[in-house]
DNA sequence: TTGAAAGCGCTAACAA
DNA sequence: TTGTTAGCGCTTTCAA
């Protein structure tokens, strides 16, 4: 930098104001640094200007699992309110493994980003809140509560009751929930399907899982172990889904005939034609554009009460559900 | 640090190294040194670890597409590799706009890691070049060459006589391609279906698509508008594919019964049982991992010649390919 | 094994 | 509008 300012004729400072685009400059002063940036091959130290201008107008962004498409959504939205702030976005991805991903988070505050935003969080509660002790973060769709710590959250009780009143107005009354692992984080969606049916009269039926096609795959192993085969199953998300479709189909069942199928995300995957699916719509896209947005409003005023943004959900019906096989045919 | 140097009743750089992990510190004042940092609730800022240090123990990967899952399973390739050397990865992914890349990248380059992989990078060979100039640079299934650029690459023509042998084994002549975008940077794909036509006395059939579902929509809207249609596709990728069979389905045409389709990657998606696409494996998991170790050996001796890895390929035979109509009923 | 001193490349008052 | 002067928080010789 110095070697610019030099070869303009100019201060350092002159530079680091052109180089970032300052408007006080005059344009001579301006052309002259461009032109003897250009020459010198010369390129901004980004860690540099961090480590001195202590912003860094960067969010970071965790997402757990690259291989669930529902992220890509996030990480759309969460770009596009980011770039519209003039926010870049950093991003590291765990390959689902729970006990990395606090390793992770760790290595973006370390970073210094100016803000966290979480994408599928099943770590440590604790460590979360050291964090926001000092950098805010936004936890989307795991409910993690604590000073400096927004949420960005569906209506799980409003999703549950769409679900299974769809699955019971169709004769549906055998209706298993493949559940994500137990986590303080993401209990909710499991809680909210044992209300709803209990307010329907049923009787909830739990089955362990966990946020991949696996869970899925190995609720149907389970059913087969048993005998005790459900009408209708409603997976924790649409891999999860996905992961009960491919199972039943490989043993020779039929969906929807022999059991219907439910997921939540409304991704990609639920939409192939040939898959179908018949999921809760969560707006994955709208969820990280709001948690980007309550982190740069959070950034601007950290003292700021927490606050709890609740996106609306939709049942989105299409191939995977219809009435049980006894009262269909 | 000064605190926590006061603290423990040692200088600072003796703090350094124990934060560092050093082995060259006695047990006595290790021990200090932690307590000190626990009492304080000290926490290591990387920013200016990095500015000092120079090196970052970073390696910063790029991926343009966070909807295509063929990135999920390179990525993975690139931490398996980095961990094991000590590495961490950050990540930048575009929503896909070929222009905003160099922007991403510079990013990446300005936060200092120490090399970068690039997946799917389809900008600029020129602002790579300028990169590599000072910062190591492999390119993953992209063909950019000059000095400080390592390329992994899989075997083009081979993969192009895999589909095409097995199309043209199955009776299939009229066999189209939906291409990827002209670029430099993929150009080997379309020439090599060519190639392998050609060498079958086949006559090469392209239609532009590109690197999404929506290139294979295109296709099929394109086969439907002219009224010209193929007995066999190949995409692309996976995901383009994906596309083509998707719009098939929603126009009542079968696959493989009216048309056959084929696909590169081997992605989740292509493993879906009501997909079972045909398709070229690429090891998307290994070149990840080649890439991220011929970008560390790099770090290492920057000076070194470019290398090439080739991943070999192969055909994974599904659902989605059998002899056309005509011949097959 | 430990400490002192000299930066890493930039930004941010403040003064001119 | 531009230049001067201090750092940002850490690492790294080098000497003790």
């Amino acid at each position: 930098m110095a070697d610019v300012a030099e070869r303009a004729g100019v201060s350092r400072s002159l530079v680091s104001l052109v180089v970032r685009g300052s408007p006080l400059v005059s344009d001579a002063r301006r052309a002259a640094v461009l032109e003897a940036i250009e020459e010198l091959g010369y390129r901004h130290n980004a860690i540099a200007s961090r480590l001195a201008a202590k912003s860094t107008r960067t969010l970071g962004l965790l997402l757990s699992d690259l291989h669930n498409p529902v992220f890509a959504d996030v990480h759309d939205g969460v770009v596009e309110a980011a770039r519209a702030e003039g926010f870049e976005v950093l991003l590291v991805a765990g390959p689902g493994d729970v006990r990395r991903e606090s390793a992770l988070l760790e290595r973006l505050v370390t970073l210094q980003v100016d803000a966290l935003v979480l994408a599928g969080y099943a770590g440590d509660g604790d460590a979360l809140r050291r964090i926001a002790e000092h950098t805010p973060v936004v936890a989307v769709n795991r409910r993690i509560d604590g000073p400096g710590i927004d949420l960005v959250v569906t209506d799980e009780t409003a999703s549950a009751v769409l679900v299974v009143d769809h699955l019971a107005g169709l004769g549906h009354r055998r209706i298993a929930h493949v559940a994500s692992p137990r986590s303080d984080a993401f209990q909710y969606r499991r809680a909210a399907y044992e209300q709803a049916m209990a307010a329907r009269g049923l009787d909830p039926w739990i089955v362990e899982g966990d946020l991949t096609a696996h869970g899925g795959r190995a609720a149907v192993a389970t059913f087969a172990r048993t005998g005790d085969w459900p009408s209708a199953v409603v997976a924790h998300n649409d891999v999860s889904a996905v992961g009960v479709m491919s199972a039943l189909q490989e043993r020779g069942l039929a969906v929807p005939r022999d059991v219907s199928v439910v997921g939540y995300d409304d991704t990609d995957l639920a939409r192939l034609p040939s898959i179908a699916l018949t999921t809760i719509e969560q707006h994955a896209h709208d969820q990280g554009r709001s948690a980007a947005r309550m982190a740069i409003a959070r950034i601007a005023d950290p003292e700021r009460q927490s606050r709890t943004v609740v996106i609306p959900t939709r049942l989105v019906v299409r191939a995977t559900t219809r009435e049980p096989a006894s009262i269909g045919t």
